[in-house]
DNA sequence: ATGGTAGGCCTCCTA
């Protein structure tokens, strides 16, 4: 009988990516589902409107996808081969910027699905742009609105598997960089973006990359220019939040660094964590 | 030497 064992629990691979560009990344996006055996891919920074993504692509590879976009800019989408229910475009107290007069929609920054029994939620944190432009103030909004949703859904159901992934756009650590002197006065390194980084965990939830991969100096983004990728000039800015009972279910993450390598990457590699 | 790269609706904006 079923019963005497209890409910068969999936075994998920779960991964993050900021692919900047899905349609110029569609190769690249396909062969890493195919050795990494992801299961769920959070991407963020597919640059394209619902309709321009490339869903039969990845059909044909088996996997759904639901995407969020409406312009090139920003945009993000869930891929899954175990499922995709109960979409949410945005969280409840998420900001708006801009003119909401002339464009009332949130941006495209959050997305969520429940895949194989664990909420995942693709996240691309705004980028601030400088610690005097009114994006910068954006952003410590939205990090303290989605901790405030985040601390709630926990609140509601303290046993949820939920991960909050993505492209954070914050450096926590001054190991996170290559060289922190370089970001003296600019965003990422800021206190107040590293406390709106550090209050998930307070509100219940682990950053399992880190607890996973601890080593220093160990980055998940290299710009484009100056060669920052040869000279290993990177930064550690993605990164996975999960609720106890997930955070429970990580065995392993892997960084995958090679995917930064040779003509076509992206500025980011994906962040990978192996559920037991 | 005050640049360099890469994406997009591409002579500008965003990262």
């Amino acid at each position: 009988m079923q019963a005497l064992y209890g409910p068969r629990v999936p075994r998920v691979r779960i991964a993050t990516w900021n692919v900047n560009s899905i349609r110029s990344r569609l190769d690249r996006v396909l062969a890493f589902l195919d050795r990494s055996g992801t299961d769920v891919l959070a991407i963020q920074e597919t640059k394209c409107r619902e309709e321009q993504f490339p869903v039969a692509a990845f059909a044909e590879a088996g996997y759904e996808v639901v995407a969020s976009g409406y312009h090139q800019w920003n945009g993000v989408a869930i891929a899954s081969r175990v499922g995709v229910d109960d979409v949410a475009r945005s969280f409840a107290g998420q900001p708006v910027f801009g003119k909401p007069d002339q464009d009332p929609r949130r941006e495209a920054r959050a997305l969520a699905a429940t895949c194989g029994g664990v909420r995942v939620w693709s996240l691309y944190v705004p980028h601030g742009r400088a610690l005097d432009d009114p994006h910068y103030a954006y952003k410590l909004d939205w990090l303290a609105a989605l901790r405030a949703d985040a601390a709630g859904w926990l609140e509601a159901d303290p046993g949820a598997q939920v991960a909050l992934t993505g492209d954070w756009n914050v450096i926590p650590r001054d190991t996170d960089v290559w060289d922190v002197s370089a970001f003296e006065g600019r965003t990422h390194v800021s206190a107040a973006e590293r406390a709106a980084f550090a209050a998930f965990e307070p509100a219940g939830y682990t950053e399992v990359t880190r607890e996973h991969v601890p080593a220093e100096h160990t980055y998940t983004y290299w710009d484009y220019q100056q060669l920052a990728f040869p000279r290993n000039k990177g930064l550690r800015i993605d990164f996975a939040y999960a609720s106890p009972a997930l955070a429970a279910r990580v065995a392993g993450v892997r960084i995958d660094r090679d995917e930064r390598r040779g003509k076509g990457a992206s500025d980011h590699v994906p962040v990978v964590l192996e559920l037991a």
